[in-house]
DNA sequence: TCCTTTATGTAGCAGTCGCTACGTATCACG
DNA sequence: CGTGATACGTAGCGACTGCTACATAAAGGA
């Protein structure tokens, strides 16, 4: 097993980690302890702290990308039916630990981390290109823009919902749908 | 002057702090040095740190609160025409340091910080009930349903800029409004 | 066999964290 | 004139931070 390997392995595995305790608590010990190693040797797979928190962002990411690709819809749907079907997609306990992360990196970003901002927009802009093939549209930038649109709604939601307003979240994505005498009071 | 006001005239002095360089750098001895005392003194008027940003977050929603009303419609509007008008207030420079803390807020609060969890669910709870009797529907709780995705899509949107891209956050809003045609490419 | 490279342990640095113990100056009140 | 409460400075604790210096052990090529 060559070098790179073994990195891209000790990543795989504190991405692990991560995805639990969050970048909060992503410090060289703990994040070391986490995977039986020292810190030490993660800064010797990697030149700094920046370094491998950039890798285990982007090994998260990947991950994200293959459980969202397991849910691309068959067919364009309209916005407003893909955004109700992926609103409960990311606000579920299994992609759950994704958006908490998230929502740290957005944080980071805002306050000018630089790995963070560099790797969230990376992602950010996955998600558009993601979403846009997925929506019914009638030119490539109006799906675009659609997809912006259900971007943000979906992931208002998860801000939401970490604040507690997930079940608020839940009732307006639903009654979008419905009309307004069958929702609950 | 009694302590009490002291204590408050302290943590307005303090909220200016935090609202420059996030709860990231909100410890007891930059956070004294910025008001010119101590962490001693900090830790004098508050039981524990805790309690000092539960104070300052609490005053920091205050002064938001104030900004918002400021920019409260005379008659409700439809939801996409009072999203329109909120959207690149919320993204503009005068509120974007609130929307900054907000965002560590949230991420805090989706980590288990009770604090955050406390105070910024509460500040979302306002949030919609400020929103809800400017947005014109034929009952209270489709506009608080109303409220609560129009919300949904404002955060998003903040998130999304935070990690650079605010611009085609603006774009998409935007062209929510006008017909597609008229988008650029 | 020697000698360089690779991998890893041990120990520690200077700095920051929240928090506390201790001393003391000031001041109202008896 | 005491005397207790209020307000504040100084100093430090133990834990943690990212990071580094130094030693060493194993392995592979000359």
């Amino acid at each position: 097993m060559t070098a790179d390997q073994r990195r891209a392995a000790l990543v795989e595995r504190l991405a692990d980690h991560v995805l639990v305790h969050g970048l909060g608590s992503a410090t060289l010990r703990p994040l070391a302890a986490a995977v039986g190693t020292s810190d030490r040797m993660l800064l010797y797979y990697f030149p700094d702290k920046a370094a491998l928190v950039a890798a285990i962002l982007i090994t998260v990411a990947a991950r994200m990308t293959v459980l969202l690709d397991a849910h691309r819809v068959a067919a364009p749907l309209s916005a407003d039916a893909l955004h109700a079907q992926l609103l409960p997609l990311v606000l579920d306990d299994a992609l759950w630990p994704f958006m908490q992360l998230w929502l740290e990196i957005a944080a980071h970003a805002a306050r000018g981390d630089a790995v963070c901002r560099r790797v969230g927009e990376g992602i950010a802009r996955g998600f558009v290109a993601w979403l846009a093939p997925q929506i019914a549209a009638v030119t490539a930038s109006s799906a675009q823009a659609d997809a912006v649109r259900l971007l943000m709604s979906i992931e208002g939601g998860v801000l939401l919902k970490s604040l507690g307003l997930g079940a608020e979240v839940a009732a307006a994505s639903l009654g979008h749908l419905l009309p307004p005498s069958r929702r609950p009071g």
